[in-house]
DNA sequence: CGCAATCTTGTAATGAGATAACATCACCTA
DNA sequence: TAGGTGATGTTATCTCATTACAAGATTGCG
């Protein structure tokens, strides 16, 4: 099976446990809070969530936010974790969007070849307020 | 003094201590390495370090990379912090590379725009292989 | 000078994020 | 049924970062 393809219904007990707990977040938890919430329905060691996190992102499911260390489930369709990701996080109610922007992946992909870097993985996060959260 | 225009005479001994050994370093550090190199400098305890780096951080002379949990040296002349800076990570030797790129930042800012996100601090890490651990 | 305000430093303890090592279990297959 | 593979469970440990409190050092008045 491609690390594309996975659905809801291919993860594992420990997968879907953690899976549901970022799909039903309205932004990013640690992993540690996902423990937390899941210590009634099984969840007993930090490496339990670890080992659902580490096949989840690589399914791309989730995403792991660098600046945060924490993770939040993919709600971008179709998408692509191979492609440029750009995450805006609001630093006021915790939200983060996750979009993709062409133009700036290949820009990223220009000045890495400019360097003549070879390019593995880009993090782009945005910190800042979201629309809702700027009053004003 | 604005933050932008402190020199290394302006630092505190523990500011400095930390300064040359970042200055002094090929890659990036993390602060608890920092901390055992300045052991018999008279730095004892991780806090020492972490209220140095702060500092440092503040006043632009050192960059935090989100992805590593490390800090690098600024080697950037003119460094504006605030500006978007991009950094490449050779995932070999752990160099890091520091650039500023008008049209990234400019396609950034414009993102942020369309997205009506008041932007307030950029995170662009790349990940890949420098130009001289592509033995290929 | 004397004193207060402020900044820097020192130290211990703790919190938060992540992994190593090892044992066990479930499932598929030869 | 024996063996391989992947998922799980459990403990301990490691790395990264902050809280809380105390003690010096420095500056700027009155
Ligand atoms: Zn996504
Ligand atoms: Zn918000
Ligand atoms: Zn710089
Ligand atoms: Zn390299």
């Amino acid at each position: 099976m491609s690390a594309h393809s996975h659905t809801h219904s291919d993860l594992t007990k420990n997968q879907s446990l953690v899976m549901d707990a970022l799909s039903s977040s309205e932004g990013p938890l640690s992993a540690y809070t996902i423990l937390d919430q899941l210590r009634d329905n099984g969840m007993r060691a930090p490496l339990q969530v670890y080992r659902a996190l580490d096949k989840l992102v690589e399914y791309g499911l989730v995403h792991r936010l660098e600046s945060l260390n924490a993770f939040v489930a993919c709600r971008h369709p179709n998408c692509d974790s191979n492609k440029t990701i750009i995450f805006m996080i609001c630093e006021a109610c915790d939200k983060v969007n996750e979009i993709t922007d062409a133009a700036l992946a290949k820009n990223i992909n220009k000045i890495a070849a400019s360097e003549k870097f070879a390019l593995n993985k880009s993090t782009v996060e945005l910190r800042g307020l979201c629309p809702a959260c700027q009053t004003d």
